[in-house]
RNA sequence: GGAGAGGUGGCCGAGUGAGGACGAAGGCGCUCGCCUGCUAAGCGAGUAUAGGGGCAUACACCUCUAUCGAGGGUUCAAAUCCCUCCCUCUCCGCCA
């Protein structure tokens, strides 16, 4: 959510903001709101004021044992006004409140101008793509032939988009899990939780999901529950309406969670494999920082995220994304995008973003300097580290060898009893 | 799922069947000052958050409003009365 005082003082900045994102928001309707809300309030406070203070007349008349009844009703009409103007007050107020929670943020100065996925900008690559002898295959072909990627029962025990992993595949989806948090807990200061993956709707409304992308969601049918499309949900909402002290910032936290997502408007992309799923799981890296630092920290988080990738030896690049291919909540993000032999294609691996103090205004995530009267909010950044079921994707294409096996990458080694080689029993 | 108890400031805890002086006693904690060989104790003062206005700028000051789990209602006036919901705890049932 925007500073609704910055939509007052600049509105010609967010309005070039929004222009660039192609967001269609009507701001002048939402300035006028802003100024008859503040008329309003104005206005039927002083009518409080003015009740508050005749009752306390009141009580002081009937303390003395004074007749007070036609001071009381004199009141009553006042106080009708006050109720008229308070019900008026609120119904603006909702108006407003909803608009300003379809806005999307701003977009960082550094951040490049651009319609979509094809003005991303490349800032920079590691590794070698590797070479075949042979024409490399794509990961569910390698998945299937060893049996480990099962479409035909997962569709028929849940539906299409969804995969059962079997043997191999489901210790190496554990052993991929478990190595990223080691490496995010153990050498990046992450601390691990394992939050619900089911969330009310104040929750996904605190990180921006809601009230703009219900579709996306899957909703749990008569409750006020939906399933997490990220772990960013439940774990930046830890602190929803919550004051730090300064002094625990930066605070990061990581998550292993299921994530869901409907994938409504992706028919017919990645139809085949596991790129693309209603049920996928990610490590998800979350930190709350000083304001003044977030860029900084969007640099670090990056690195973490690109370091899973570095110990598994994958090839990567890093883009910006530009204006118009950023996500609602973000300022800026960094995507990263693994090689895929079998694609012949960068695609994305991880995403990571600043939403500066976008979910903090929305979810109420504070902090206090030692000496400062009021606090601030802090900024929030995550970013995958990473999807989990992507990166089996990545090892299963790059690795793959001409007999049909795929080598295991040395650092996952150890998590797989030593075994070097897919399949394995 | 059944029965009961409860949600008050950073924390503990009064107040809630007499609705009015209650943004809320008291205590703890914290901050500043005094005192003090040092520490502890003692003494004094202060100590919620958000929003609006004064403002052209400020987290400085003044002022108003709201907030006693949330939302509604009654009333001139609600922490206190009524309704709905949420959460916590105890016992029973069920269950991994």
């Amino acid at each position: 959510m925007l500073d609704s005082k910055l939509l007052r003082t600049h509105p010609d900045r967010v309005r070039e903001a929004l222009r660039q994102r192609r967001a269609n928001v009507d701001l002048d309707a939402l300035i006028g709101l802003d100024e008859t809300r503040r008329r309003l309030t104005t206005e039927v406070e002083t009518l409080k004021a003015e009740r508050n203070q005749a009752s306390q007349e009141v009580a002081q008349m009937k303390r003395r044992g004074e007749d007070a009844t036609a001071r009381t009703a004199e009141l009553g009409t006042l106080s009708q006004r006050i109720k008229a103007l308070d019900e008026e007050l609120a119904m603006i107020d909702r108006q407003l409140q909803e608009l300003l929670l379809t806005i999307p943020n701003i977009p960082h100065a550094s951040v490049p101008q651009g319609e979509g996925e094809t003005d991303n900008v490349e800032v920079r690559r590691w590794g070698t793509p590797p070479q075949f002898a042979f024409p490399p295959k794509e990961h569910w072909e390698i998945g299937t032939a060893h049996n480990g990627l099962d479409f035909e029962t997962a569709a028929k025990i849940a539906g299409s988009r969804f995969v059962l992993l079997r043997g191999w595949a489901a210790r190496l989806e554990r052993a991929l899990i478990n190595f990223m948090l080691d490496v995010h807990t153990q050498e990046h200061g992450y601390t691990e939780v394992l939050p619900p993956v089911i969330v009310n709707r104040d929750s996904l409304v605190g990180t921006g999901q809601l009230p703009k992308f219900e579709e996306d969601l899957f909703h749990l049918a008569g409750t006020d529950y939906y399933l997490i499309p990220t772990a960013e949900v439940p774990v930046t909402n830890i602190f929803r309406d919550t004051t730090l002290e300064e002094a625990v910032l930066p605070l990061g936290l990581c998550a292993f969670t299921p994530c869901f997502r409907s994938e409504a408007g992706s028919y017919g992309k990645d139809t085949k494999g596991i790129i693309r799923q209603h049920q996928f799981h990610k490590v998800e890296l979350v930190r709350f920082v000083h304001p003044e630092r977030s860029y900084a920290e969007l640099e670090l988080l990056v690195t973490h995220a690109e370091a899973i990738l570095q110990r598994l030896e994958l090839p990567y690049r890093v883009v910006t994304l530009c204006t118009g291919d950023l996500g609602f909540a973000s300022a800026k993000t960094y995507d990263l995008e693994v090689w895929l032999p079998g694609q012949a294609k960068y695609r994305e691996i991880s995403s990571c973003s600043n939403f500066e103090d976008f979910q903090a205004r929305r979810a109420g995530i504070r902090f206090r300097s030692p000496g400062a009267k009021k606090s601030s909010l802090v900024h929030t950044l995550n970013g995958s580290g990473l999807a989990v079921g992507r990166t089996m994707v990545a090892i299963l294409e790059n690795y793959q060898q001409a007999d049909g096996t795929v080598r295991i990458p040395t650092a996952l080694q150890p998590y797989l009893g030593g075994a070097t080689t897919i399949p394995f029993a």
